[in-house]
DNA sequence: TATAGTTAGTTGCATATGCAACTACTATTT
DNA sequence: AAATAGTAGTTGCATATGCAACTAACTATA
Protein backbone atom coordinates (compact mmCIF):
# COMPACT_ATOMS: atom_id res chain seq x y z
CA UNK A 1 0.00 0.00 0.00
CA UNK A 2 1.07 3.35 -1.04
CA UNK A 3 0.55 5.62 2.02
CA UNK A 4 1.06 9.07 0.41
CA UNK A 5 -1.24 11.91 -0.08
CA UNK A 6 -2.05 13.72 -3.20
CA UNK A 7 -0.59 17.49 -3.45
CA UNK A 8 -4.70 18.28 -2.93
CA UNK A 9 -4.92 16.27 0.16
CA UNK A 10 -1.96 17.59 1.45
CA UNK A 11 -2.92 21.05 1.06
CA UNK A 12 -6.38 20.51 2.16
CA UNK A 13 -5.10 18.95 5.66
CA UNK A 14 -2.40 21.23 6.28
CA UNK A 15 -4.65 24.02 5.61
CA UNK A 16 -7.28 22.72 8.00
CA UNK A 17 -5.14 22.43 10.40
CA UNK A 18 -2.60 25.65 10.25
CA UNK A 19 -5.57 27.94 9.50
CA UNK A 20 -7.09 27.81 12.76
CA UNK A 21 -4.42 27.50 14.53
CA UNK A 22 -3.12 31.14 12.98
CA UNK A 23 -5.95 32.43 13.23
CA UNK A 24 -6.50 31.20 17.56
CA UNK A 25 -2.77 32.62 18.02
CA UNK A 26 -4.24 36.29 16.23
CA UNK A 27 -7.38 35.91 18.63
CA UNK A 28 -5.86 35.17 21.87
CA UNK A 29 -2.58 37.95 21.65
CA UNK A 30 -5.67 39.97 20.81
CA UNK A 31 -6.79 39.03 24.52
CA UNK A 32 -3.78 39.19 26.03
CA UNK A 33 -2.88 42.60 24.50
CA UNK A 34 -5.94 43.88 26.21
CA UNK A 35 -5.21 42.54 29.25
CA UNK A 36 -7.63 39.85 29.56
CA UNK A 37 -7.84 36.30 30.15
CA UNK A 38 -7.28 33.65 27.55
CA UNK A 39 -9.92 32.42 25.23
CA UNK A 40 -11.03 28.91 27.21
CA UNK A 41 -11.90 31.34 30.04
CA UNK A 42 -14.47 32.99 27.51
CA UNK A 43 -15.53 30.57 26.29
CA UNK A 44 -16.57 28.55 29.27
CA UNK A 45 -18.38 31.81 30.78
CA UNK A 46 -20.25 32.03 27.99
CA UNK A 47 -21.56 28.25 27.46
CA UNK A 48 -22.32 29.20 31.62
CA UNK A 49 -24.55 32.54 30.87
CA UNK A 50 -26.39 30.31 28.19
CA UNK A 51 -27.03 27.78 30.27
CA UNK A 52 -30.53 27.58 32.49
CA UNK A 53 -29.99 29.15 35.64
CA UNK A 54 -26.42 30.87 34.36
CA UNK A 55 -24.87 27.35 35.71
CA UNK A 56 -23.76 23.55 34.61
CA UNK A 57 -22.22 20.48 36.14
CA UNK A 58 -19.11 20.24 35.00
CA UNK A 59 -19.47 17.46 33.33
CA UNK A 60 -21.78 19.18 30.98
CA UNK A 61 -19.49 22.41 30.77
CA UNK A 62 -16.57 19.79 29.80
CA UNK A 63 -18.30 18.68 26.80
CA UNK A 64 -19.30 21.47 25.44
CA UNK A 65 -15.98 23.34 25.52
CA UNK A 66 -14.06 20.22 24.35
CA UNK A 67 -12.04 19.98 27.81
CA UNK A 68 -11.01 16.98 29.74
CA UNK A 69 -12.59 16.67 33.35
CA UNK A 70 -9.61 17.29 35.17
CA UNK A 71 -8.95 20.54 33.13
CA UNK A 72 -12.37 21.69 33.64
CA UNK A 73 -12.13 21.17 37.05
CA UNK A 74 -8.88 23.07 37.14
CA UNK A 75 -9.91 26.02 34.86
CA UNK A 76 -12.80 26.52 37.34
CA UNK A 77 -10.19 26.52 39.91
CA UNK A 78 -8.86 29.95 38.28
CA UNK A 79 -12.03 31.56 37.70
CA UNK A 80 -13.70 31.08 41.27
CA UNK A 81 -10.48 32.09 42.90
CA UNK A 82 -10.61 35.53 40.96
CA UNK A 83 -14.69 35.68 41.50
CA UNK A 84 -15.78 34.88 38.06
CA UNK A 85 -17.53 31.72 38.70
CA UNK A 86 -18.45 29.78 42.24
CA UNK A 87 -19.31 26.10 42.66
CA UNK A 88 -22.55 25.14 44.44
CA UNK A 89 -23.59 21.30 45.30
CA UNK A 90 -25.77 19.03 43.18
CA UNK A 91 -28.88 18.45 45.18
CA UNK A 92 -30.02 15.32 42.56
CA UNK A 93 -26.34 13.72 42.52
CA UNK A 94 -24.56 14.75 45.48
CA UNK A 95 -21.11 13.41 43.77
CA UNK A 96 -21.81 16.32 41.17
CA UNK A 97 -21.25 20.41 41.33
CA UNK A 98 -22.44 22.73 39.38
CA UNK A 99 -20.24 25.69 38.15
CA UNK A 100 -22.29 29.26 38.01
CA UNK A 101 -21.16 32.17 36.71
CA UNK A 102 -21.35 35.22 39.17
CA UNK A 103 -22.49 38.50 38.19
CA UNK A 104 -17.88 39.52 37.82
CA UNK A 105 -18.04 36.79 35.85
CA UNK A 106 -21.05 38.10 33.35
CA UNK A 107 -19.09 41.61 33.54
CA UNK A 108 -16.13 40.03 32.76
CA UNK A 109 -17.60 38.30 29.50
CA UNK A 110 -19.22 41.36 28.06
CA UNK A 111 -15.92 43.35 28.25
CA UNK A 112 -14.01 40.76 26.61
CA UNK A 113 -17.15 40.25 23.91
CA UNK A 114 -15.95 43.38 21.68
CA UNK A 115 -12.12 42.26 21.46
CA UNK A 116 -13.52 38.64 20.32
CA UNK A 117 -16.25 39.83 17.89
CA UNK A 118 -13.34 42.41 16.83
CA UNK A 119 -10.99 39.46 16.15
CA UNK A 120 -13.40 37.22 14.63
CA UNK A 121 -14.80 39.95 12.49
CA UNK A 122 -11.40 41.05 11.13
CA UNK A 123 -9.25 37.88 11.28
CA UNK A 124 -11.97 35.72 9.88
CA UNK A 125 -15.26 36.95 9.15
CA UNK A 126 -14.15 39.79 6.78
CA UNK A 127 -12.81 37.34 4.64
CA UNK A 128 -15.87 35.42 2.98
CA UNK A 129 -18.84 35.99 1.80
CA UNK A 130 -21.88 34.37 2.89
CA UNK A 131 -21.47 31.46 0.33
CA UNK A 132 -18.61 31.21 1.47
CA UNK A 133 -19.49 30.92 5.25
CA UNK A 134 -22.00 28.70 4.32
CA UNK A 135 -19.62 26.35 3.01
CA UNK A 136 -17.40 26.36 5.98
CA UNK A 137 -20.56 25.15 8.15
CA UNK A 138 -20.86 22.27 5.36
CA UNK A 139 -17.53 21.22 4.99
CA UNK A 140 -16.93 21.54 8.98
CA UNK A 141 -20.12 19.67 10.30
CA UNK A 142 -18.68 16.37 8.03
CA UNK A 143 -16.01 16.19 10.45
CA UNK A 144 -18.06 16.26 13.99
CA UNK A 145 -21.64 17.52 14.86
CA UNK A 146 -22.05 20.53 17.23
CA UNK A 147 -24.97 21.53 19.06
CA UNK A 148 -24.61 25.51 18.53
CA UNK A 149 -27.91 27.64 19.85
CA UNK A 150 -26.46 31.61 20.02
CA UNK A 151 -23.29 32.81 20.26
CA UNK A 152 -22.06 35.98 21.04
CA UNK B 1 -22.92 49.52 17.48
CA UNK B 2 -24.69 45.94 17.91
CA UNK B 3 -21.63 43.50 17.55
CA UNK B 4 -23.71 40.95 17.59
CA UNK B 5 -22.70 37.80 14.55
CA UNK B 6 -25.79 36.31 12.73
CA UNK B 7 -26.82 32.73 13.30
CA UNK B 8 -24.77 31.81 9.77
CA UNK B 9 -21.56 33.69 11.14
CA UNK B 10 -21.37 31.99 14.52
CA UNK B 11 -22.03 28.28 12.97
CA UNK B 12 -19.09 28.95 10.91
CA UNK B 13 -16.85 30.51 13.47
CA UNK B 14 -17.45 27.21 15.71
CA UNK B 15 -17.30 25.13 13.28
CA UNK B 16 -14.04 26.48 11.94
CA UNK B 17 -12.41 26.21 15.51
CA UNK B 18 -14.08 23.10 17.09
CA UNK B 19 -13.97 20.91 14.21
CA UNK B 20 -10.04 21.44 13.88
CA UNK B 21 -9.69 20.61 17.66
CA UNK B 22 -12.02 17.33 17.48
CA UNK B 23 -9.98 15.75 14.77
CA UNK B 24 -6.29 17.11 16.12
CA UNK B 25 -7.93 15.43 19.40
CA UNK B 26 -8.35 12.17 17.64
CA UNK B 27 -5.10 12.40 15.40
CA UNK B 28 -3.02 12.88 19.00
CA UNK B 29 -5.08 10.05 20.82
CA UNK B 30 -3.73 7.54 18.25
CA UNK B 31 -0.20 8.37 18.41
CA UNK B 32 -0.59 7.77 21.65
CA UNK B 33 -2.58 4.63 21.60
CA UNK B 34 0.23 3.45 19.22
CA UNK B 35 3.20 4.40 22.33
CA UNK B 36 4.20 7.53 19.88
CA UNK B 37 5.49 11.10 20.47
CA UNK B 38 2.85 13.57 19.87
CA UNK B 39 2.31 15.17 16.43
CA UNK B 40 4.54 18.55 17.38
CA UNK B 41 7.29 15.70 17.63
CA UNK B 42 6.18 14.77 13.75
CA UNK B 43 5.48 17.98 12.00
CA UNK B 44 8.82 18.53 13.32
CA UNK B 45 11.02 16.06 12.09
CA UNK B 46 9.08 16.30 8.73
CA UNK B 47 10.26 19.77 8.47
CA UNK B 48 13.75 18.52 8.87
CA UNK B 49 13.51 15.70 6.60
CA UNK B 50 12.33 17.82 3.95
CA UNK B 51 15.22 20.39 4.26
CA UNK B 52 17.82 20.06 2.67
CA UNK B 53 20.60 18.27 4.19
CA UNK B 54 18.20 17.47 6.61
CA UNK B 55 18.60 20.65 8.95
CA UNK B 56 17.46 24.02 9.36
CA UNK B 57 18.20 26.99 11.75
CA UNK B 58 15.77 26.97 14.70
CA UNK B 59 14.29 29.80 13.94
CA UNK B 60 13.39 28.71 10.28
CA UNK B 61 11.86 25.86 11.71
CA UNK B 62 9.71 27.63 14.64
CA UNK B 63 8.30 29.67 11.28
CA UNK B 64 7.46 26.14 9.40
CA UNK B 65 5.91 24.86 12.54
CA UNK B 66 4.02 27.58 13.99
CA UNK B 67 6.05 27.48 17.36
CA UNK B 68 8.42 30.17 19.17
CA UNK B 69 11.64 30.22 19.51
CA UNK B 70 11.72 29.28 23.25
CA UNK B 71 9.06 26.31 22.24
CA UNK B 72 10.95 25.66 19.11
CA UNK B 73 14.64 25.42 21.64
CA UNK B 74 13.00 22.80 24.40
CA UNK B 75 10.90 20.91 21.95
CA UNK B 76 15.10 20.24 20.37
CA UNK B 77 16.04 19.89 23.95
CA UNK B 78 13.45 16.66 24.65
CA UNK B 79 14.34 15.29 20.76
CA UNK B 80 17.71 15.52 21.20
CA UNK B 81 17.72 13.80 24.35
CA UNK B 82 16.41 10.82 22.96
CA UNK B 83 18.63 11.11 20.07
CA UNK B 84 15.89 12.06 17.12
CA UNK B 85 18.12 15.34 16.32
CA UNK B 86 21.19 16.85 16.80
CA UNK B 87 22.52 20.55 17.16
CA UNK B 88 25.35 21.76 14.58
CA UNK B 89 26.69 25.13 15.09
CA UNK B 90 26.01 27.50 12.45
CA UNK B 91 29.03 28.52 10.29
CA UNK B 92 27.40 31.97 8.56
CA UNK B 93 25.82 32.68 12.02
CA UNK B 94 27.64 31.63 14.69
CA UNK B 95 24.69 32.73 17.05
CA UNK B 96 22.54 30.66 15.13
CA UNK B 97 22.11 26.82 15.59
CA UNK B 98 21.52 23.74 13.16
CA UNK B 99 19.09 21.34 13.74
CA UNK B 100 19.91 17.99 12.07
CA UNK B 101 17.29 14.69 12.00
CA UNK B 102 19.45 11.98 12.85
CA UNK B 103 18.87 8.31 11.27
CA UNK B 104 17.31 7.42 14.21
CA UNK B 105 14.68 10.69 14.29
CA UNK B 106 14.33 9.27 10.56
CA UNK B 107 13.15 6.36 10.95
CA UNK B 108 10.77 7.16 14.26
CA UNK B 109 8.82 9.44 11.41
CA UNK B 110 8.57 6.65 9.15
CA UNK B 111 7.23 4.88 12.09
CA UNK B 112 4.66 7.10 12.52
CA UNK B 113 3.42 8.21 9.48
CA UNK B 114 1.48 4.90 8.34
CA UNK B 115 -0.30 5.87 11.81
CA UNK B 116 -0.85 9.83 10.84
CA UNK B 117 -1.93 8.79 7.51
CA UNK B 118 -4.18 6.49 9.02
CA UNK B 119 -5.93 9.07 11.03
CA UNK B 120 -5.78 11.68 8.18
CA UNK B 121 -7.98 9.30 5.93
CA UNK B 122 -10.32 8.26 8.52
CA UNK B 123 -11.16 11.60 10.14
CA UNK B 124 -10.75 13.99 7.00
CA UNK B 125 -10.18 12.99 3.82
CA UNK B 126 -12.64 9.99 3.99
CA UNK B 127 -15.65 12.54 4.69
CA UNK B 128 -14.78 14.97 1.06
CA UNK B 129 -14.29 14.19 -2.55
CA UNK B 130 -12.09 16.25 -3.96
CA UNK B 131 -13.92 19.29 -5.20
CA UNK B 132 -14.46 19.55 -1.19
CA UNK B 133 -11.29 19.26 -0.69
CA UNK B 134 -10.13 22.10 -3.21
CA UNK B 135 -12.96 24.00 -1.27
CA UNK B 136 -11.19 23.46 1.60
CA UNK B 137 -7.61 24.95 0.31
CA UNK B 138 -9.60 27.51 -1.22
CA UNK B 139 -10.74 28.38 1.89
CA UNK B 140 -7.90 28.26 4.23
CA UNK B 141 -5.80 29.92 1.66
CA UNK B 142 -7.73 33.37 2.22
CA UNK B 143 -7.18 32.95 6.02
CA UNK B 144 -3.35 32.66 5.67
CA UNK B 145 -0.76 32.16 3.06
CA UNK B 146 1.55 28.76 3.73
CA UNK B 147 4.16 27.27 1.56
CA UNK B 148 3.92 23.78 1.16
CA UNK B 149 5.91 21.81 -1.00
CA UNK B 150 5.40 18.02 -0.42
CA UNK B 151 3.99 16.14 2.43
CA UNK B 152 4.35 12.77 3.40
C1' DT C 1 -29.42 -5.22 51.04
C1' DA C 2 -24.85 -6.48 49.93
C1' DT C 3 -21.59 -6.28 46.38
C1' DA C 4 -19.49 -5.10 42.25
C1' DG C 5 -19.12 -1.88 38.60
C1' DT C 6 -19.52 2.86 36.94
C1' DT C 7 -19.31 7.88 37.13
C1' DA C 8 -18.16 12.91 38.87
C1' DG C 9 -14.86 15.36 40.45
C1' DT C 10 -10.16 16.28 42.67
C1' DT C 11 -5.18 15.91 43.34
C1' DG C 12 0.06 14.63 43.01
C1' DC C 13 3.33 14.28 39.84
C1' DA C 14 5.48 14.86 35.39
C1' DT C 15 5.62 17.43 31.36
C1' DA C 16 4.57 21.43 28.31
C1' DT C 17 3.95 26.29 27.49
C1' DG C 18 4.38 31.47 28.03
C1' DC C 19 6.86 35.49 29.51
C1' DA C 20 10.73 38.15 30.61
C1' DA C 21 15.40 38.44 31.32
C1' DC C 22 19.69 37.02 29.80
C1' DT C 23 24.01 35.92 26.70
C1' DA C 24 26.22 36.13 22.60
C1' DC C 25 26.42 37.60 18.37
C1' DT C 26 25.23 40.59 13.90
C1' DA C 27 23.84 44.88 11.60
C1' DT C 28 23.53 49.85 11.56
C1' DT C 29 24.79 54.44 12.57
C1' DT C 30 27.94 57.92 13.58
C1' DA D 1 36.17 51.57 14.96
C1' DA D 2 32.87 52.68 18.75
C1' DA D 3 28.36 52.84 20.12
C1' DT D 4 23.77 51.44 19.50
C1' DA D 5 20.12 48.68 18.08
C1' DG D 6 18.42 44.36 16.69
C1' DT D 7 18.40 39.09 16.38
C1' DA D 8 19.08 33.86 17.70
C1' DG D 9 18.81 31.09 21.10
C1' DT D 10 18.56 29.68 26.19
C1' DT D 11 16.86 29.69 30.90
C1' DG D 12 14.24 30.68 35.54
C1' DC D 13 9.94 31.13 36.99
C1' DA D 14 4.97 30.87 36.81
C1' DT D 15 1.20 28.71 34.84
C1' DA D 16 -1.27 25.13 32.10
C1' DT D 17 -2.02 20.44 30.69
C1' DG D 18 -2.04 15.22 30.78
C1' DC D 19 -2.11 10.92 33.26
C1' DA D 20 -3.07 7.93 36.90
C1' DA D 21 -4.62 7.29 41.32
C1' DC D 22 -7.89 8.59 44.54
C1' DT D 23 -12.58 9.62 47.08
C1' DA D 24 -17.27 9.64 47.18
C1' DA D 25 -21.49 8.67 45.37
C1' DC D 26 -24.64 6.50 42.05
C1' DT D 27 -26.38 2.17 39.48
C1' DA D 28 -27.10 -2.56 38.50
C1' DT D 29 -27.22 -7.33 39.90
C1' DA D 30 -27.64 -11.12 42.70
Amino acid sequence: MRQKLSVIETRAWIGFVKSQQSVLEIVDNKFKAGGFPPLSWYDLLLELEKAKGGRLRQKELGELILLSKYNVSRLLDRLEKQGFIKREPCEEDTRGVFAVITPKGKKLRNKMWPVYYGSIKENFLSKFNEKELKQIIWLSERLVQFQISRFE
